[in-house]
DNA sequence: ATCCAGGATGTAT
DNA sequence: ATACATCATGGA
């Protein structure tokens, strides 16, 4: 086992461990103390979490186990290999967040949002494991989604020994795609079961290939995803936000279209093509996936 | 019991 | 392009 420690003081801005991981961003992250989504921001957040990840090219040559928490101003860290550039990756240590505040408009909702959460970073998912959790996600509770994805990575995934534990992987596409839709439903994903088997089939033929996404301009980008099964203009944005890099993506969910008929009424186009460019640019364009999550993890926790 | 959750799809207009 | 019903599941 390797280990390590990496000071918060020497990234561009805070971080906040909790609410990176806890912000329904990332399914892929678990809670060792098994309070997943259960403390408040006050808790303070000095929980081990975990994850299992894929290689990633330039990242990680091999599939590793990553273990982190956040204890007096460190990120420590013991992993099955050097997880500096795993943590960066995933959780974006790399931004500057004070520059990305600096970047996002005042008002009175993304102010007290921001301070609310100070820290909270976006996430770099997986792309595969980040497209079937939002598929997953249409209509349903984030601590269900997550739970969904536990599940697919312990039925489905590869087993991996670390220190004296088991781990499971999210299983590679040509895994998801054996299954059938009925295996799936038992994993009670309901009417999504087909969804995710179509669209692990689309990937493992390579029949439509979600990094061809980082070709292109954001709004074809979105339009690309779609083309998964299960995918439509919000999922496809959450994949562009969480995974794929465009920060100026934001996902119009429940929550941010009730933020815009709050707050922001004059955003609101009718369509979601319309809606979204309205949306994008009151949050201050290039990074308003940035200001999109905040709101959305502050008013889901009860902000107004 | 009824409502609702990070929506997408097929169909009709 | 837009409006509508339909799609599972479980917790409040």
């Amino acid at each position: 086992m390797e280990q390590g420690a990496i000071p918060v003081d020497e990234l561009d801005g805070p971080f906040d461990l909790q609410s990176t991981v806890e912000s329904g961003q990332s399914y892929l992250w678990d809670r060792l103390d098994g309070k997943m989504y259960t403390t408040s921001a006050a808790y303070g957040g000095s929980a081990w979490y975990e994850t299992v990840v894929p290689p990633i090219p330039g990242v990680c040559a091999e599939q590793a186990v990553v273990r982190t928490r956040q204890v007096d101003g460190q990120i420590e860290w013991e992993s099955t290999t050097d997880a500096v550039p795993i943590l960066t990756h995933l959780l974006r240590l790399d931004d500057d967040l004070l520059a990305i505040e600096a970047a996002t408009p005042a008002d009175p909702l993304l102010d007290r949002a921001f301070e609310e959460y100070a820290g909270m970073r976006l996430v770099r998912d997986p792309v595969f494991p980040c497209l079937i959790s939002f598929i997953c996600s249409a209509q349903m509770r984030v601590s269900r989604i997550h739970g969904m994805q536990m599940r697919l990575a312990r039925e489905y995934g590869d087993e991996i020994e670390f220190d004296g534990n088991t781990y499971y992987a999210f299983p590679r596409p040509k895994q998801l795609a054996a299954r059938s839709e009925a295996e799936l439903r038992d994993l009670s994903l309901g009417y999504r079961a087909p969804y995710v088997q179509a669209t692990a089939e689309l990937v493992a033929t390579g029949e439509v290939d979600s990094r061809a996404a980082l070709e292109l301009d954001y709004e074809d980008a979105r339009k690309h995803l779609t083309q998964f099964v299960g995918v439509g203009d919000k999922v496809a944005d959450c994949v562009l936000l969480f995974s794929l890099g465009f920060t100026e993506a934001v996902p119009l969910d429940t929550w941010i279209q009730s933020a815009i008929a709050d707050y922001y009424p004059d955003c609101d186009r009718g369509g979601y093509v319309s809606t979204s460019r309205a949306i994008r640019e009151q949050f201050g364009g290039q990074f308003a996936g940035y200001a999109q999550t905040y709101v959305f993890h502050y008013l889901r926790n009860g902000g107004n």
